[in-house]
DNA sequence: CCAGCAGCCTGAAAGC
DNA sequence: TGCTTTCAGGCTGCTG
């Protein structure tokens, strides 16, 4: 399940290997999630950017190749042109050489197809409402303690589902949000949080993500890099997938419970309501 | 405008 | 052993 620091991580090894690339051909899937791939032949790639856990890669004619990795996505080169008897390719777009790189194929494959692929005017986002009403990136400077805890008032939900919308911050999905509420003792159903606990749990979420990039992302099963490699971050969940084990602040067993479709852990003795 | 929820997807793991 | 069910969950789009 890809998020800010796995897509980020896919970003910085992209950037630099879409620069100045044309596209001289593409190809999708028959599905609309991926259609779109081909709106992009002609054009060239600029760099690649990312806001949440949408990989944006801007055209050089105005217009922005959006790709969101949904829970199996993986972009990846080869030189080689697509193979169509590959059965999860979902998209892919032959890159001329670059400085750099000789001729290219750029792949994305995606087993489940949550993955989704749009073409939309530079910075015009009003198709895409996750992203269009996506909150503040996790590190910058206008994300103060005073906004965060402000974006989280304008919502009576559990603090968890405010997170998982990417409303209050931009980034954030069910890996990251429990282990940053862990991190913070705060109890993820809670509906309201004072402006002291609103600025730790976004220190906490700073943090979290933070290591989430250096580390590589969190590989538990589907995510790898461009490269095709796992992340490390892995090793490092203290609450994520840890239910029935020992909290390791108190030792208390850790609870799982499903909230809003999503598998959630929490301690019941250090994250109380 | 917001909350709530079905639907999208398929392989792996668990259950029978 | 082999078939069936459950589980993983980000986002969209519909309904109230």
């Amino acid at each position: 399940m890809p998020e800010l620091p796995e897509v980020e991580t896919v970003r910085r090894e992209l950037d630099p290997r879409v620069r100045g690339r044309k596209v001289l051909e593409a190809g999708s899937h028959p599905s609309a999630k991926f259609v779109p791939a081909v709106d992009t032949i002609g054009a060239s790639l600029t760099h690649a950017d990312r806001r949440g856990k949408f990989l944006l890669l801007p055209l050089d004619d105005a217009r922005e190749l959006v790709i969101h990795l949904g829970m199996t996505g993986k972009l990846s080169f080869s030189d080689t042109p697509a193979d169509p008897e590959d059965p999860y390719l979902r998209a892919w777009w032959r890159l001329a050489e670059n400085h750099t790189a000789p001729e290219q194929t750029l792949r994305f494959h995606d087993v489940r197809r949550f993955g989704r692929i749009r073409v939309v005017p530079a910075g015009d986002y009003s198709s895409i409402p996750t992203l269009a009403n996506a909150g503040p990136e996790p590190w910058d400077p206008v994300l103060t303690p005073q906004l965060f805890h402000s974006l989280i008032k304008k919502s009576k939900r559990a603090i968890k589902t405010q997170l998982l919308s990417q409303r209050p911050i931009a980034g954030v999905g069910n890996i990251y949000a429990d282990e940053a509420l862990w991190a913070a003792q705060i109890n993820p159903k809670v509906t309201r949080l004072g402006l002291d606990r609103a600025g730790m749990l976004l220190e906490e979420l700073r943090d979290v993500l933070e290591k989430g990039v250096e580390n590589g992302g969190t590989t538990l099963r589907d995510y790898r890099n461009v490269d095709g490699g796992t992340g490390e971050n892995q090793h490092s969940l203290v609450a994520y997938g840890r239910g029935g084990q020992p909290c390791l602040r108190c030792d208390s067993t850790l609870t799982s419970a499903v909230l809003d479709a999503r598998t959630t852990v929490w301690c019941p003795n250090c994250q109380r309501r």
